[in-house]
DNA sequence: TCTTTATGGTGAG
DNA sequence: TCACCCTAAAGAT
């Protein structure tokens, strides 16, 4: 479940777990990486950093490990050994006397040194990260020469134009800002493009607050409470189909776009 | 138990 | 744009 925001948030549990102590063993599932144990273990943590959806724990023997989730990996932080009863596969592991930072299923993990962090080529292509960015820098990239022609809905997944925005985010952020998926940024006024920029930056962080709510978190409390599924409380339109939009009652509209389904509201986000 | 889907990403054409 | 890879859980049978 990680686009930028939980990513971030699980960058949070690890550098509060992790940083305070010592490491006293860090475990490899791969291969690979098992040499690498000796060189971590009795090591510092000093950072954690999040790039988009990827993260950079970084040791105090300059080596950090590089890990990206993908769709399925997932970040536990347990007492010290606390294995939780799970059939999911534990893939890194780092320990400290206290506590254990456990990631599951993840298939994309590194050890880097300096130089292979400042060529890894996922991490130098990444646009500015959505949670460390502000509205002119999500308007400079809409300004930009490059990306100026291409769609919204294929802009907003790709991580070259802004990283950490993912396939809720980019639903969210269209809805908020009132835009069409299939509009262009040369489409749109600058009022528009503001709004645009500023409903990037806004959903996000606002995502980061209320893990992973996109919509108002006391309705979604409400809604949670009647037991519905989660797509139709944490969100205003992503994964809720026909259900009625929550500012103007119109069903919302469900496509395909860049291989990924994207949700709008086609009164809400009409094209002109 | 089988099939599909998923908040991600790459590489070929 | 598509096929494919990664893995887990939900949905269909």
């Amino acid at each position: 479940m990680p686009e930028g925001p939980e990513i971030r948030l699980a960058a949070d549990q690890l550098e509060q777990a992790i940083k305070p102590l010592v490491v006293s063993e860090v475990f490899f599932a791969f291969d690979h990486l098992k040499p690498y144990q000796a060189a971590l273990k009795g090591r510092c943590v000093v950072a954690v950093e999040t790039h988009g959806k990827a993260m950079l724990t970084r040791f105090d023997n300059d080596l950090s490990i590089y890990s990206h989730n993908q769709l399925y990996g997932r970040w536990m932080i347990r007492k010290a050994y606390d294995f939780p009863t799970s059939k999911r596969q534990l893939r890194l592991a780092i320990h400290n006397k206290v506590a254990s930072a456990l990631l599951y299923s993840a298939s994309e993990i590194e050890v880097l040194t300096p130089e292979q962090v400042i060529g890894h080529p996922y991490l130098s292509a990444l646009g500015p990260d959505v949670l460390s960015s502000d509205a002119d820098d999500i308007l400079g990239q809409l300004w930009s020469e490059k990306h100026r022609r291409r769609r919204f809905s294929s802009l907003f997944l790709d991580q070259r134009f802004i990283a950490g925005v993912g396939n809720y985010l980019r639903s969210e952020i269209l809805f908020v800002a009132g835009l069409h998926p299939d509009l262009r940024p040369i489409d749109c006024s600058d009022g528009e493009l503001e709004r645009l920029a500023n409903a990037a930056v806004s959903v996000s962080i606002q995502s980061y607050r209320q893990h992973g709510v996109t919509n108002d978190l006391g309705r979604a409390a409400a809604l949670k409470a009647k037991g519905q599924k989660y797509r139709q409380y944490r969100h205003w339109v992503f994964g809720r189909k026909d259900q009625p939009c929550r500012l103007c009652g119109a069903g919302i509209v469900e496509d395909t776009a860049a291989s990924r389904r994207v949700y709008f509201c086609l009164r809400c986000q009409a094209l002109p």
